[in-house]
RNA sequence: GGAGUGGUGGCUCAAUUGGUUAGAGCACCGGCCUGUCACGCCGGAGGUUGCGGGUUCAAGUCCCGUCCACUUCGCCA
């Protein structure tokens, strides 16, 4: 037996017993005569002392241990003595009120100097990265790659308990055209062809339903060749669950026990259930964002009616090609900078906007106020947009005149820059706004390819209500799917719907989306077959692992939260992959690249 | 592919905006210390300022190129 404790166990009543910890050294306090090394394992710290006079060998080999060193020491457990009336507890550690008086010390792997110190944050993520097994074992990492175990465990628990049954689904899969760029894995034994990575296990749920398993989950890692970003990895991990014969409804209940449980164990907090249900138009029309952050106002006001005859030419054609005016009102922030603006002016371009109309008050009077624009407004408009936007002294309007999807992409994006720019978050960290975005549309036009795609996938199923408009295309922008958002404080924490799980249904939906017989018989043939031979009705969601294990964490990066993740560019600086191979392995493969690697060497 | 920020001893950062021998804290090495807990004290070692070029009497600092990292847009549920 290594030990008899691990290193955050020991009490005062563990006084007087002899015992024996492992772990890395933490700190050395070298006195001379006496000397104190903290001993650290995973949970904790215990201070040992090495007296010449209770062995001198182990007070000898004490002084040539370094930070990290890996030891086990053996001694007695004494609570912490007084000195000149003075005592030495240590509130600082859960073991501080008592201390190892060593009797035995064994070096079990001396280590060399750290590339860097554990005691301190780093911020260079290169070398953390290239020593992530180092990184992981800073408290900080070392908790959340325990809590995102803690919480997967919450997960299974849950869902065993409701009758779901974990099914794993292949890694090498088929591509499809749909959605994000695939990995692709040659297929040695079929040359020239290939298997993909999936980005979801999308298909494989359903045909489990037709499978008859009902109740299916699993913590599927699924992979999407795309660039990375601080909430995006190549290789992800979701929650994947589908059942039979549900509603949303059944749905929601679900996910919110389960997200009840996770946050009991992660903030020890009960979240009340059940979420609030927020309309997706709402959503969009109030916050200009489907995951909207509702922890703060500054909410998005229609002056369209107000503009309608305006004096201002570009309000006044915007709204006459069938667009909106609407506006924020970020309360307070009238002390703009040049730079602010520029920056906010950008921003808005880069929603989508031709620029940024604004209007900093700086006083009760009109004739204050700072602002391009202002001079086109006439008495009427002031008025009115005083009182929808309830403006006061020291506020900043900033204005979006567009198609109302742009105009909310605009807004929702400015709203969120501003609330970065003002700290309107700082101190509502704590807060937890779960809610639910429902009655997604359907399809979304894409004026780039001109052809109709599916918000969520192209197997959601059409509300009840609105089936019979999938005839008609003039009005397949306004059917509404049966497909919901969970958010988290403006984070998506995941999205499903209910499925069609009808052959004609389903491919009715495939022709609007553009794909013809013979793609559906050659890409879907076999769902299409599947539904043929009695699908039950079922629908499902999916979470994002990494990102709500992150939020629970407090972490505003996935990274922090994956134990081997990596970079920017999809490299693993720790073991320098993605590499080069043999030759030979591409032969093999039927493999020859095109890469022009003149710029080598 | 575009944009932004950064790269200075092992780590974190500084260096008067172009001017002496590139500094400090931590870590490291040597010494001292029997109650420390971010121990303390004395001493020491450690640098091709990411790399390449240019401007200049003089470059960590300015210019061009390049590499790397992070953030972000495009892309991506």
């Amino acid at each position: 037996m290594y030990r008899t404790h691990h290193c955050n166990e020991l009490r005062q009543s563990h006084a007087g017993e002899t015992v024996t910890l492992c772990g890395w050294v933490n700190t050395v306090r070298d006195q001379g005569g006496v000397i104190f090394i903290d001993i650290r394992d995973r949970e904790g710290v215990t201070q040992c002392v090495f007296r010449a006079e209770e062995n001198e060998e182990a007070n000898k080999l004490s002084h040539t241990l370094r930070g990290e060193d890996v030891i086990q020491v053996t001694g007695r457990v004494d609570v912490r003595p007084e000195i000149d009336g003075q005592s030495t507890f240590n509130d600082k550690i859960d073991t501080g009120e008592v201390e190892l008086v060593a009797t035995e010390l064994t070096v079990l792997n001396k280590a060399e100097v750290l590339p860097f110190q554990l005691d301190k944050e780093l911020s260079n993520e290169d070398l953390r990265m290239k020593h992530r097994y180092l990184d992981l074992r800073r408290p900080r990492m070392s908790k959340n790659i325990r809590l995102r175990g803690d919480i997967t465990n919450s997960i299974r628990n849950n869902l065993a308990e409701q009758g779901f049954t974990e099914v794993e689904t292949p890694i090498l899969s088929k591509s499809t055209p749909e959605g994000a760029r695939d990995f692709l894995v040659p297929a040695r034994l079929s040359p020239g062809k290939f298997y993909a990575l999936p980005q979801a296990p999308q298909q494989y749920k359903q045909l489990l339903m037709v499978a008859g398993v009902e109740r299916y989950f699993q913590i599927a890692r699924c992979f999407r060749d795309e660039d990375l970003r601080a909430d995006r990895q190549p290789e992800f991990t979701q929650v994947d669950i589908e059942a039979s014969f549900v509603n949303s409804d059944d749905i929601f209940t679900l996910i919110e026990g389960m997200l009840v449980d996770i946050f009991k164990v992660s903030h020890g907090v009960d979240v009340p259930t059940p979420f609030e249900r927020v309309d997706y138009w709402h959503a969009m029309d109030t916050y200009g964002s489907d995951k909207p952050d509702r922890r703060f106002g500054s909410e998005i006001v229609d002056l369209t009616e107000v503009f309608a005859d305006s004096g201002f030419g570009v309000f006044k054609k915007a709204i006459e090609g069938g667009g909106v005016v609407r506006a924020i009102n970020a309360k307070g922030f009238a002390s703009v900078s040049t730079g602010q603006v520029k920056r906010l002016e950008e921003c808005a371009k880069e929603a989508g906007a031709g620029g940024l109309a604004y209007i900093q008050v700086r006083g009760e009077d009109v004739s204050k106020w700072r602002s391009p624009i202002i001079k086109f407004f006439n008495e009427t408009e002031l008025e009115a947009i005083k009182d929808k936007l309830d403006i006061e002294d020291g506020d900043l309007i900033l204005f979006g005149c567009d198609k109302r999807q742009t105009v909310c992409d605009v807004l929702g994006r400015l709203r969120l820059e501003v609330a970065e720019m003002c700290g309107w978050l700082e101190g509502k960290e704590d807060i937890l706004d779960f809610f639910w975005v429902v009655d997604f549309p359907l399809l979304g036009y894409d004026e780039e390819e001109g052809k109709w795609n599916a918000v969520h996938h192209p197997f959601t199923r059409p509300k009840a209500d609105d089936v019979a408009k999938l005839d008609d295309e003039s009005q397949w922008a306004d059917i509404r799917a049966e497909a919901y958002d969970v958010i988290l404080n403006g984070n998506e924490l995941g999205g499903g719907s209910i499925r069609i799980h009808e052959s004609d249904l389903q491919s009715k939906m495939f022709s609007v989306l553009g794909i013809d017989e013979e793609e559906q018989a050659e890409n879907f043939g076999h769902i299409l077959g599947a539904f043929a031979y009695g699908a039950p009705p079922h629908g499902g969601i999916a979470l994002g692992l990494d990102r709500l294990v992150m939020l629970a964490a407090g972490e505003e990066s996935i990274r922090e939260v994956i134990a081997f993740p990596k970079n920017n560019k999809g490299n693993d600086l720790m073991s320098a992959s993605p590499a080069e191979v043999d030759f030979k392995q591409l032969r093999e493969l039927y493999l020859k690249s095109t890469v022009d690697d003149k710029k080598k060497s």
